[in-house]
DNA sequence: CTGGCTCCTCAGCGTCCTCTCATCTGGCCC
DNA sequence: GGGCCAGATGAGAGGACGCTGAGGAGCCAG
């Protein structure tokens, strides 16, 4: 088990802890670390401190992604941080817990993840003839590459994510925004609109449907 | 569903929200309101805030419990109360969530809730060859999709929660309406129709019974 | 500073949904 | 069989909802 967390008291008392239930663990202090160890070492799991001092546990989140890694991780976020979980859940993290937390939520929480095992997810997403890799942030439409902004790749991606799913206008807020949905704004509509024009209009298709009164969905298939 | 909360904005937030999900949403501001409210209306389920003007979200929870009604209660508690989550539980909370949280974790919990319900119930609906899906709002006969609208869908999900049974016009409207019968309309009678249309003439069947004198009653086998 | 780009707001407009109303149909009781 | 009443149906008004084009604010590079 790998325990990425820069303090050092912190570290020491996770190490200690979890070596008493019978886990045999590496520490990295800083994000840097964390992606070469997981890279060089074998890992079962992976415990993860969104606060470090040099990347954020997002980044290091996504990056060890993006190296093929699949082991289970656990986010540490503040305790208030409700965008943090979202975005930890986003970056490929599989499970968090807020600070503070009793030791033995934690092990309960580790103890699922081991069972459930690697999330075995492919690191390209792909929708029909419709990929994204979060990595590169290249787009794809039947090999052809599509140019998306920061925010269209944003919810295209939470879609591909949730494909086939009727998605709300507070939930696409939510998570591609990161505020809370207070109503009067259109600003979900405008970009999905942009999204079939890139993405669907020069390709003859409409895969992104309105659901009228609930939301939108990716159509597959 | 019944949503307990003094803060106006709050209220109104989670009411918008929940909604757009498709649910019928009643707003109660105080302990005493609740109180009242869930004896009063058909409520399918309570989200209740510890934090009252009047009586504690413990309280309004036992003394709903011992006046009979047992419909799941989701209590939203302070951010680091632990105490809270035990008194809520002794209470006879089914759940809680604590603030601040982001909308789809409180959805998740309701649906699981929901599902639970009085008895195990699947997250997909069937009733023969009828299936209903309430996350992605697809519903099939005979394998093939049936498009329906919002209130449509609402209307069929209540008839497939209530398989068999006859269902009067008063109750019909109070869950999917969310407005007080007052007899004088047929709205029912027409959106029973429509149903019809969709889901029964195209598949040469009549699965939607009306009951002379009684209501309506979705057969089953 | 200027131009280009992205992000977002806003208002107008068209469409579809929702619901009402008046009329029609068919079952049931006499 | 006739009359009555519950329910079915068709037409249509009104409005909610979503789409779209225009444009302003902020930002960055040149």
């Amino acid at each position: 088990m790998l325990v990425v967390e820069d303090s050092q008291k912190m570290s020491n008392l996770l190490r200690r802890g979890l070596e008493e239930e019978g886990y045999a663990v590496d520490v990295a202090a800083s994000g840097e670390d964390a992606i070469w160890m997981a890279e060089e070492y074998p890992v079962d799991a992976i415990l993860l401190d969104v606060m470090l001092p040099d990347l954020d546990g997002f980044e290091v989140c996504r990056q060890i992604r993006s190296a093929g890694n699949w082991a289970p991780v656990l986010m540490l976020t503040a305790r208030d941080a409700v965008p943090d979980r979202v975005g930890g859940l986003d970056a490929g993290a599989d499970d968090y817990l807020t600070k503070p937390f009793a030791f033995t939520e934690l092990t309960a929480r580790i103890r699922a993840l081991l069972r459930r095992g690697p999330s075995e997810r492919p690191t390209v997403l792909r929708v029909d003839d419709l990929s994204l890799d979060p990595a590169t942030r290249i787009v794809t439409r039947a090999g052809q590459t599509v140019d998306l902004t920061a925010r269209e790749l944003a919810l295209l991606e939470y879609f591909m994510r949730h494909p086939g799913e009727v998605l709300s206008r507070m939930q696409l807020i939510e998570h591609v925004w990161d505020f809370a949905y207070e109503g009067g704004s259109n600003i979900v509509d405008v970009y999905v609109k942009y999204l079939r024009e890139k993405v669907d209009r020069p390709f003859g298709l409409s895969s992104l449907e309105t659901v009228r009164g609930a939301g939108y969905r990716l159509r597959v298939g």
